[in-house]
DNA sequence: GCCGTTTTCGGCCCGACTGTTTTCAGTCG
């Protein structure tokens, strides 16, 4: 699949244009088709091959040349043009916060900076600060800019952004003059990870919530304090942002500042269309304001029904909300249970009487206990005797709790060869058998993962990827051969819940959706409290565009283990 | 470079903030 390398050589080829000076409009086409191909559900080359590279929106004659030189010959001559026209190095100086592309051109112009150290040293030395429309204070900017990427201050994880901001929001509703507050930006849409936290409240007293916000205990550094905004800094160098916002214009802040940045642009366009105007103010036919208040006034005065946040990514979900045709997401209170959650048995540290009481505390029908297998001896895997006995204690304890269903399963090893780590006559026993890799990330993943769907005992393939956000990348696999087989066999694949992993992502799941694969959000939790994490896994789902029927942990305990029997029958 | 209830040219999202400037360019979200 070539679409995320396509996606990153026009980004690339922006970047460099931009640089050089080239109308922003040329620019953006660049950066626009980059994103949706990014994006694109489908590989690329399939389109390439039925001649419909120009169905892809933003891709034009232009560009579609371009792909198809490339994948014709590997090659892309213009991109080779465009990004060896400039010092290997340059353009990724544009990271740096505070400085731009225009100047980057003029310090590379005048001062011959190639480099971050040539940069520093124009710094240092003050000929930066000496070219025109530079100044001293610029100079410091763009050191700060320096110093905060050194630093590696990057993006955090929605798991620990979104307790945060919860505690937070609960501390300034304390305060008698604030109505509406939530998060904005991409904590609301439920993004993996989050670049700063933007809260906004509704309420005629800024000064005072500000000066709230900024004397929090949380806050470490107080950047910003003003009459309707307060930024800071929390443990960890995470940096809130608070607006207070008054009533009439709150939706369309909250609209506003909810993002993404591409679903806005988009909203705009379709606004200008009908002669109106958005801004974070309201919707505005001239000078008069026509909605605002309620975050749905601006979609329905553009003809459109209101867009769950999760969805507001530009990814068809415009055109969906105008046809009245937009999925009906899952929710939490569709949940019926967990799929995986490990006990003391194994590596976790609770019993299996706390994990039951904590699933009905959630309102659950039914939870899978799955420790590990034999071969995961780091996590304490269960030997095939031990299993017995954790079933048998597993029927004990769900004969004495009449309000949900306690099942037996495993989180089974898949083995370098293919085969798993328990027998399939140990594993016939259980209700759920939850099949995942652990080991040996670089061997042959693609077809074991295929001899495990095609195992008729396994339910679900776990963490299919096994990517662990920012820090791995994942198993060298063709993960659209493994959809395929799980799309024929009736497997099911996993949305791991755990913060760290999310894994299948909101793309990858999504097109498991769209290839016909039911999903199955386990929690992966090692501690019951840990099974809380299910809203962020419900989080990718919905990302993902997925309904109730298309999540195993939304239909009856009747209709899975049916699924499953079918899966039996037709595998045999 | 894309795109079309302003169709093959002439547009292309919007505003705040900052720092450099006396009216605006650059950056950011």
């Amino acid at each position: 699949m070539k679409n995320h390398l396509i996606a990153e050589m026009f980004e690339q080829m922006a970047d460099v244009l931009e640089f050089k000076g080239e109308i922003p409009f040329k620019v953006n086409a660049y950066r626009k088709a980059s994103r949706i191909i990014k994006d694109l559900q489908i590989d690329i080359e399939t389109l390439w091959k039925a001649n419909k590279l120009n169905t892809i929106p933003g891709v034009g004659s232009g560009l579609a040349k371009k792909i198809d030189e490339f994948l014709e010959t590997g090659r892309m001559t213009k991109y080779e043009e465009i990004v060896h026209s400039v010092p290997p190095g340059l353009i990724d100086l544009l990271k740096i916060q505070s400085l731009g592309p225009k100047t980057l051109a003029l310090v590379h112009k005048k001062l011959n900076v190639e480099t971050l150290e040539d940069l520093k040293r124009v710094i240092q030395d003050g000929s930066l600060a000496q070219l025109p429309g530079m100044g001293e204070k610029k100079a410091e900017n763009i050191l700060k800019g320096i110093q905060l990427r050194e630093k590696g201050l990057g993006r955090i994880a929605l798991g620990i952004a979104l307790p945060l901001v919860e505690e937070i929001i609960k501390e300034l509703k304390k305060l008698s003059h604030v109505g509406r507050i939530y998060p904005a930006g991409s904590v609301r849409r439920m993004r993996e990870t989050v670049g700063d936290i933007d809260i906004l409240a509704e309420t005629d007293h800024g000064e005072e919530i500000v000066k709230k916000f900024v004397s929090l205990p949380h806050v470490t550094r107080v950047l910003a304090a003003g009459k309707t905004k307060g930024s800071v800094l929390v443990e960890g160098n995470i940096q809130v942002d608070l607006r207070a916002i008054k009533s009439a214009s709150y939706g369309a802040a909250l609209q506003y500042f909810t993002g993404s940045k591409a679903h806005n642009i988009r909203l705009r366009e379709i606004a200008k269309r009908q002669g109106l105007k958005i801004n974070e103010y309201g919707i505005f036919d001239g000078e008069k304001n026509i909605g605002g208040e309620k975050e749905e006034e601006i979609y329905n005065v553009l003809g459109l029904i209101w867009i769950p946040p999760e969805l507001r990514e530009d990814r068809g979900e415009i055109e969906a909300a105008k046809e009245k045709n937009l999925p009906e997401l899952v929710t939490l209170e569709d949940i019926n249970g967990d799929f995986h959650v490990h006990t003391e048995w194994s590596d976790g540290s609770g019993t299996i009487e706390e994990i039951v009481a904590k699933a009905e505390e959630l309102g659950y029908s039914f939870v899978v206990i799955s420790d590990h297998s034999q071969s995961a001896a780091y996590a304490g895997g269960l030997t095939p005797e031990k299993l017995v006995e954790q079933i048998k204690e597993i029927k004990r304890i769900g004969e004495r709790t009449k309000k949900i269903r306690v099942l037996c399963g495993t989180e089974v090893d898949i083995h370098a060869d293919g085969s798993l780590d328990f027998s399939d006559e140990l594993l016939e026993k259980l209700d759920i058998v939850i099949a995942a890799v652990h080991s040996g990330f670089k061997q042959k993943v693609t077809e074991r993962l295929i001899a495990a769907a095609r195992n008729p005992n396994v339910t679900i393939i776990a963490h299919p990827t096994g990517r662990i956000i920012s820090q791995r990348e994942g198993y060298q696999l063709d993960l659209e051969k493994v959809m395929k087989v799980c799309a024929e066999t009736g497997t099911a694949l996993e949305i791991n819940s755990y913060y760290e992993r999310l894994d299948l992502n909101d793309i990858n799941a999504r097109k498991a959706k769209e290839m016909g694969i039911k999903l199955a959000i386990g929690t992966d939790a090692h501690h019951p409290n840990q099974m809380h994490s299910m809203r962020l896994g419900l989080g990718v789902a919905r990302r993902a565009w997925i309904e109730k029927k298309d999540l195993l942990n939304a239909l009856s305990l009747e209709k899975i283990l049916q699924l499953k029997g079918k899966k039996k029958q037709e595998c045999k």
